[in-house]
DNA sequence: CTGAAAGCGCTTACAG
DNA sequence: CTGAAAGCGCTTACAG
């Protein structure tokens, strides 16, 4: 038994259609149509002819050729900075499962944080005529989707808004919960605290400075230019931050660290040092608690971001007009021992 | 500008098809289809009238329209077991680099461990008219797939093998990895090891459990029944047995951990304990090195793994009938201080 | 209860 | 260089 005799004529393979199901049956098209779909007006004896040629010639729907003709085609399309990141994993899980709850599949890809390649990505899904988009902006100008929004192409951002263009966003408080982790350093005892963080277009980067910055000025302490490095949250870049702000005369006595990537590579520098310092992280990473010391980190809920967004994009093909929102999800501030370090002068 | 004026016509919301682009530009059908698709035969002028209808009515190609008379949708289909496990993390990314660099869009889903989701997931796909599937089995018996690998979708399994059929796999050397990774505890000076690992009908655990008794017998060593422990790799049935393999008057004074969830959980129960008890486990995962001390493993590659398939669904879909074939991937022995404590007894 | 015709938005094969 | 007709595999709207 041949494994896959695919011949060159456009019959994807060699399947039998409903066509060839009628006449192997001895019945019209329509009927064959009504028995596949379960809709009622047949008598028992031609379903079961009909279910007896489906099962002679292992006939399967095409859902393709049905969604054409329906013109919903049943698929959420996800575009995210990469499969890979384990960030993403249960947003991505979250957006399947509320996917499947509504009978739809999940298209999704990675922008590698490229922009034109979150476009291509993105307007490819829409090409395939995806009933929603969910987007982890790459970029910050999506007026490309301008058009297929107004065609009907339920769009929401997650964990970044748009750019350049109204639409529903789903985020988490990343000011907020930047400030709650530096006043913990401070109630801590911390007076000197830097801050390491994404690359200043990204907005959750610039939003947790914002963060930052209010924390130190509602406690009115002055913030010194070395103590702050946005960019690449490369290894190779912010290593030597770190290293750079924990050294020199007015060394800081605890880092508040902008990203998940960002604080495993400060955990890996402050492994290497003779005094303690202290570490808040933005972002949950799993074993964190059996690290030595626990990090202490500002939890999202990465699950809830994917489930959220995704009841926002079926709310939207429900039905009627809606107006953009934004939904802000709260974070949570999880002591683990790293951040209740006292600072070490 | 309203953001979603999607009507009751089948119309996918209300879009401009080739046929109102022809119309605005006044040419034929297939003009525009030359246009769209940059074939050859179209004057500039004529070309020019084509681009500007498509600006004007902000026309985009519904591939899914494409796909149906070409035969091929363009369309990969991977079923795992969760999108949110960090384990599939860079196979699924391995996976969609392969297919995009083939022009090819990826869908995916979980099947949560359950061979009836699985089952319902992967013909879902079929319907869909994936030209190719890519597998993580969760069910023993893959028979319901023989119809549409016949009927030309290039099946390829990752990571275990198909039930019941003959298919393509890829995966790892489960069997040489455990092996190794008992043999180096055993070099260590263990004589009395544990091994604890998932559910006896996964075929990896059992792949691993006969590379432990291998090492165990190459060395002479007896199994007390008490050392092994097959289930649920729950931290809720992980723990319990753990416990009791390092209590009672003999207890084992290392443990071979057979996957990465299992691994952790033998963190965990290993950091309440006084006395230091060697460890080793199945599947790197991210932070081994940052703990103290850091957990030696054997290696597999995940990416690997998902890239190996892909490209032999393409070697499939390129061509030639091909016989089905089963490729192991080498693991790797990484020391990171746990499988190399000495036994404490 | 049943089915022939038209159409979803494209491409293919062909004729001018 | 250009386009009308047929068809991909289904569903819709309608007639018997």
């Amino acid at each position: 038994m041949p494994h896959n005799r695919r011949t060159s004529d456009p019959r994807y393979g060699n399947r039998p259609t409903m066509k060839d199901v009628a006449a192997q049956a001895g019945v019209g098209l329509k009927t064959v149509s009504r028995v596949v779909n379960g809709e009622p007006g047949v008598t028992p004896e031609t379903e079961r002819r009909v279910r007896a040629a489906i099962e002679a010639l292992d006939f399967r729907r095409n859902d393709s050729a049905r969604v054409l003709r329906k013109g919903r085609t049943a698929t959420v399309g996800l575009v995210l900075e990469d499969l890979a990141d384990p960030f993403y994993g249960p947003l991505n899980r979250a957006v399947e499962e509320v996917a499947r709850a509504h009978g739809a599949l999940l298209i999704n890809g990675s922008s590698a944080e490229d922009p034109d390649r979150e476009r291509e990505l993105a307007l490819a899904l829409c090409a395939r005529r995806v009933d929603g988009l969910i987007v982890i902006p790459a970029g910050n100008d999506h007026r490309y989707l301008e058009p297929e929004m107004r065609a009907g192409v339920a769009t929401v951002f997650v964990d970044r808004p748009a750019g350049r263009i109204d639409a529903d966003v789903v985020l988490s408080d990343n000011f907020g919960g930047a400030r709650g982790g530096v006043a913990h350093l401070i109630a801590g005892g911390h007076r000197r605290i830097g801050f390491i963080g994404d690359h200043p277009r990204i907005h959750t980067a610039t939003e947790r400075l914002r963060g930052y910055h209010a924390a130190m000025g509602e406690a009115g302490l002055p913030v010194a230019g070395s103590w702050v490095s946005l960019g690449s949250t490369d290894p190779g870049r912010v290593a030597p931050a770190a290293r750079a702000m924990l050294a020199g005369p007015e060394p800081v006595t605890a880092v508040f660290a902008g990203n998940n990537r960002v604080t495993v590579t400060v955990v890996r520098v402050l492994a290497s040092l003779r005094r303690p310092v202290a570490l808040v992280g933005f972002d949950d990473f799993e074993l964190a608690d059996l690290l030595r010391p626990g990090v202490t980190v500002v939890a999202q809920d990465p699950a809830a971001l994917g489930r959220v967004a995704t009841d926002r994009l079926f709310q939207r093909l429900a039905g009627s007009v809606l107006t953009p929102t934004r939904t802000e999800l709260p974070t949570r501030l999880v002591p683990r021992g790293s951040g209740e370090l006292p600072p070490a002068n």
